[in-house]
DNA sequence: TTTGATGCAAACTTTTTGCAGCTAC
DNA sequence: GTAGCTGCAAAAAGTTTGCATCAAA
């Protein structure tokens, strides 16, 4: 199949071995919006039946490791995120439903063209290493 | 005790039974930067054994449904902050340490006069309902 | 007196870990 | 063949829940 040799690809590039796991936990980031590690199981599982979820998890630690997967904490669970271009994220309160926003990284900050949605807070977080720990 | 009685009015005001169990919760909140549960429970144990950590999770809860607490999901963990001004945060990759940066809402966004810090990554979440969601 | 909060313990959910066996390279 | 990955099961970590008791209003 085309695509899984195009997973292969990419999981060598970034010096990981391909696995037909590794392929269908990406392809569940790709299908998926903004799946949890639940939801990527449950995907996975359709395909090959055997799968484990401790394997998910470990498959998500390694794309994450390689700067493929973005991560995404949110009331309490993590949500994975394939697309790499910088984009910022709306998320309802009541539904949990996610979703991306388009906002070139450093451009001004406006409220958003979601006008169908009724925004009531805003949290912005910059990740990366303080003073102390970029000394280790 | 001064800060008791500002304590009572302040849950009062909002509609809250003033009881020891949340002053101490919000005198940890005003202490700590940026507790998580246990955190908060530490705190409050040195200076009232018998609070339990169920205690400190349900008055965390009814603080936040008054809207006089935020809350921030980070690394599988919640931590709380009483700041309501309109702010940002600064995570460290490596010890977890979470501060705060300030910038007025609907301002500029630019690259942080953080300038000690190494930031590598930026997490803007909008929260709010869906347009499905407005209509329940 | 009544309504709502607390404390305890147990349950639940999500994520992590250890290890034996298997597979990609 | 060897390093590294998978599957399983058990444990850990954080949060939630049910219920009897207690305290604020």
């Amino acid at each position: 199949m085309a695509s899984e040799l195009t997973f292969d690809a990419l999981l060598r590039e970034n010096g990981l071995r391909a696995t037909p796991q590794r392929a269908i936990v990406i392809e569940a980031l790709m299908e998926l919006s903004h799946p949890d590690a639940d939801a990527i199981f449950g995907y996975a599982q359709e395909r090959q039946p055997s799968m484990s979820l401790a394997t998910v998890y470990n498959v998500l630690d390694k794309l994450r490791g390689a700067g493929l997967v973005h991560m995404l904490d949110l009331h309490g669970r993590r949500y994975f995120d394939v697309r790499l271009e910088h984009h910022d994220h709306v998320h309802c309160r009541q539904c949990g439903q996610l979703a991306d926003v388009n906002r070139p990284f450093g451009t001004r900050l406006v409220v958003p063209q979601l006008t169908a949605w009724q925004i009531d807070d805003q949290a912005l977080i910059w990740e990366g290493l303080c003073p102390e720990c970029q000394q280790g």
